[in-house]
DNA sequence: ATCCAGGTCTACC
DNA sequence: GGTAGACATGGA
């Protein structure tokens, strides 16, 4: 049965939400209607301007124990959904089909994070940011999801140094040979993503090799591997808890995860909303839109470059700027240029050429590289105020150190 | 064909 | 604290 909920476009698109590289397996089954696995179940959500529509998919009978854990987790996973939706109160009686219904809503609202009020943060960030004010216009309702750690964790496991259309395949063989059947529609089985276990036999280097995962392969056994021996079941969404930084760290810990991956994790699925990965994408960003630049002109993203992109932006956004920044990725995909209109794709053209033409020969740094080191929440926190200058259809930003 | 991708790891200055 | 090269693969 489909079901709604009260959502204007404005908070949430899901074109460009389900699409822009956050999460990679969710696809649009029919047009405006977007198809995807979440909390063990397969739901597909399609929107009208103010309404949001959904279906949960019911899964057929699985015979083996994991079914049964799996109900377990979701268990598990909806006391705290409970204690997180303040505003939600279960009747005293309810029958199986009601209580159903209610789990639907608050996991769907769970995920996409209902509770966090984008039009204001895009106001508060379009008066910080000019260039994010003249982006957002329209990219309105680029929203960060609430995706479950481990399959965050190994799907971008999985996006070093790769194309996002080769990760969306890799992600899905993934599941489909390690994953535990859902159920199937029309032609297309859908598959849950599979559980830190079943990552973690011995078998399973060998069996991505052969999916085409290269040495990624041997990354994602080991990091399932150290996690159970060293760690335990729980340890991920114990994550949750615990400041930015810390979690941050303690992802580092695993192979294959490096500063721009335990962001992307902390990100979108730990509740760190103010960490912002930074990959040579958001570097061109940062170098094109922001004007920065490095005394020693470096040519690979070093951790330096990394703290100083990520201090950048949590001052000029605030606390939430890693949600800012996801609107700004996903402007600068190539798939949604076309949502842009013709005179501004022209833009960055236009922009080299008078940047040739002025040659401004002034290489000093427009944010320079003494940011802090993010140890402490309050730091993150400062904001910067941005003064912008416009000069021959550049934008200039400059910070001043004024706390809010 | 050649480049490069939502990087990370290692060895070495 | 910083850099260069290797790493597997396939889309553009």
């Amino acid at each position: 049965m489909w079901r709604s909920l009260a959502c204007a476009k404005s908070e949430l698109r899901l074109d460009l939400t389900l699409a822009c590289g956050q999460t990679f397996r969710w696809k649009e089954s029919a047009e405006g209607h977007w198809t995807g696995v979440m909390g063990g179940r397969v739901w597909t959500l399609t929107q009208t301007e103010e309404t949001l529509w959904y279906y949960v998919y019911a899964n057929p009978d699985t015979q083996n124990g994991r079914g049964v854990s799996l109900q377990d987790k979701k268990r598990s996973e909806k006391r705290s959904v409970d204690s997180r939706m303040k505003n939600e109160e279960e009747p005293h009686v309810v029958t199986d089909q009601q209580e159903g219904e209610a789990e639907a809503e608050m996991m769907l609202k769970d995920f996409l994070q209902l509770h966090v009020k984008l039009g204001d943060l895009y106001r508060k960030w379009g008066a910080a940011d000019p260039h994010f004010k003249e982006i957002a216009d329209i990219f309105k309702g680029v929203r960060i999801l609430r995706q479950d750690p481990t399959e965050c964790l190994f799907s971008f496991i999985c996006t070093s140094n790769n194309h996002i259309s080769r990760i969306q395949g890799m992600v899905e063989r993934l599941c489909q040979a390690l994953g535990a059947p859902l159920c199937q529609l029309d032609q297309t089985a859908y598959y849950d993503f599979p559980t830190l276990s079943a990552l973690a036999d011995s078998s399973v280097e060998a069996c991505l090799r052969d999916l085409g995962f290269g040495y990624r392969a041997r990354f994602l056994q080991q990091s399932a591997k150290q996690i159970l021996d060293t760690r335990g079941l729980q340890w991920l969404e114990s994550l949750r808890r615990l400041p930015y930084v810390e979690a941050r760290d303690a992802l580092r810990t695993l192979p294959g995860v490096g500063t721009k991956v335990a962001d992307c994790v902390c990100l979108m699925s730990l509740n760190k909303s103010e960490a912002v990965p930074v990959d040579t994408h958001v570097w061109q960003i940062a170098k094109r839109d922001y004007k920065y630049t490095t005394d020693g002109g470096q040519k690979s993203l070093t951790e330096k470059i990394h703290r100083d992109i990520g201090d950048f932006f949590r001052k000029l956004w605030g606390p939430y700027a890693g949600w800012a920044h996801s609107v700004l990725f996903c402007a600068d995909l190539k798939k949604f240029q076309n949502l842009k209109e013709p005179a501004r794709v022209k833009q960055p053209k236009a922009e080299k050429e008078s940047d040739k033409k002025s040659k401004t020969t002034k290489t000093k740094r427009e944010f320079d590289g003494k940011g802090e080191d993010t140890k402490t929440k309050s730091e993150s926190q400062k904001r910067a105020k941005a003064c912008v200058k416009k000069e021959t259809n550049k934008l200039q930003i400059t910070q001043d150190h004024t706390l809010l």
